[in-house]
DNA sequence: CGCGCTGTTGAAACTTGTCAAAGTTTGTGG
DNA sequence: CCACAAACTTTGACAAGTTTCAACAGCGCG
């Protein structure tokens, strides 16, 4: 399915990639990297995918070969329990490698959703291994982008395991704002591209409690809430909810 | 504090390291590595520490410079949240690998502190990312090790974001009951080095649930407990509870 | 040998989940 | 381009699970 939607009316030759000239540098792999360095990198990078909402890139069980770097677009990733039971563990944003989890055990563990049309970089995980013995700062900086995703993790742990609802909205609405300002997008203006349930999901909560809570939110001033568009109205309130009473 | 109760009766000379030589060799970082890359290991792993029941290893905002291997003892790691709530994100065991937080920023983002003395192998971290340029076998595991911390990371999210209690509960002792296995102790028979509020705290569970639920597994006849003396008397049902209804 | 930390248990309160119904949006096919 | 179906969202009432508060017991360290 996946390999279907990458056939696309723009191929895959027009997709050459270079890192080099990609707007993405200061947030992806290449972070830190000099001009002469980055044009390695672009033999190592070679191809971009395609995938279109609802495609995955991989899912749990394939044999790992490669990172994806996110070129645009957004993505979940979701590990699922042998009784059904599903869990949302992240929302990917531009310039965010996916696929980590598949280094361990040369498989992927977690399946990874395109939540709108997107499009994956592609990084032969060998061929960086090799890449990263020749340079330094790139073995370094890949050393760094795994270790985040180490202490993000443990940021979502804390949140799952100590915060109540409308904490957990808070903290998970502030973390999209500064990945966006990040991104260059405005802070306090934004479109949700997952659903209630996909939020509940990653936040430990059931979709209607999520439903609730926005409402909540939007009664007492502090946001703005038309279905996907979310609007901060009040972004110091909403971070002095994230660690504390609600005051 | 720490360095106070590094020395200790046992010198530091007494306590020279040689992964070589080690019994943990085969769940540690020299893990598949061929006896003569294992001896190239013994120049970089150099020190021993120890540390006394409460010692920390490292706090967080302490610069990082070196990862630890639990050379023999226990270990958890906690998170703070601003307002005073902090967040136990792991315990560990004799071979695994501690500091991994630390990379992505130079600093760590937690505490890590002794449950028992216990003893830490010192790896300075740009030795080791030196050594795994040069030894492609240590750079793959290296990478395996942070992948797999990845994965664990996504297995707690599951369990505080979509277990209830007893579920929990049951899935935290099949782990422990398993790790023992690994390292050679009974996979039924163990003290826990935690108090209840230290596995309520990584569970995202109050030290009074965490205390029924061992109650009524009990009176289940699941498991017997003594304060910190478990026996797991039904693996199986045990299992079974984990994922799936409570039949 | 006692004080403090740790663990157990009960009852009440609170937060979140469950079930249900209705409204809204999106996507598709005629 | 409209109509319809499917998916998503909101809201209410009630139930269940977990926390909170409180009292007490046991063990272990000094």
């Amino acid at each position: 399915m996946a390999e279907h939607l990458a056939v696309h009316p723009i191929t895959i030759d027009k997709l050459r990639v270079a890192c080099s000239t990609c707007g993405l540098k200061e947030l992806c792999l290449p972070m830190g990297l000099t001009n002469d360095e980055v044009s390695r990198l672009d033999s190592l990078v070679s191809l971009r995918k395609m995938f279109r909402k609802g495609a995955l890139a991989y899912r749990a069980g394939d044999s790992f070969e490669a990172l994806y770097a996110l070129r645009s677009g957004f993505f979940k990733t979701t590990v699922l329990l042998e009784d059904g039971r599903d869990q949302v563990t992240g929302f990917s944003m531009a310039g965010e490698l996916l696929g980590m989890d598949g280094i361990g055990t040369d498989a992927h563990t977690c399946d990874a959703v395109a939540l709108e049309d997107s499009e994956l970089c592609v990084i032969p995980f060998s061929r960086l291994e090799d890449m990263s013995r020749e340079l330094h700062s790139l073995q370094s900086h890949f050393h760094k982008v795994m270790s985040r995703e180490i202490v993000r993790d443990h940021g979502v742990m804390m949140l799952l395991g100590s915060m109540r609802a409308e904490e957990r909205l808070a903290a998970f609405l502030g973390n999209l704002s500064q990945r966006f300002t990040a991104r260059g997008y405005s802070a306090s203006d934004f479109y949700l591209r997952m659903t209630r349930e996909e939020i509940g999901s990653y936040l430990g909560l059931k979709l209607e409690t999520v439903s609730r809570v926005f409402s909540k939110f939007q009664a007492d001033g502090l946001i703005s809430v038309q279905h996907k568009h979310v609007v901060i109205i009040d972004i110091p309130r909403l971070r002095q909810l994230v660690a504390g009473r609600t005051c």
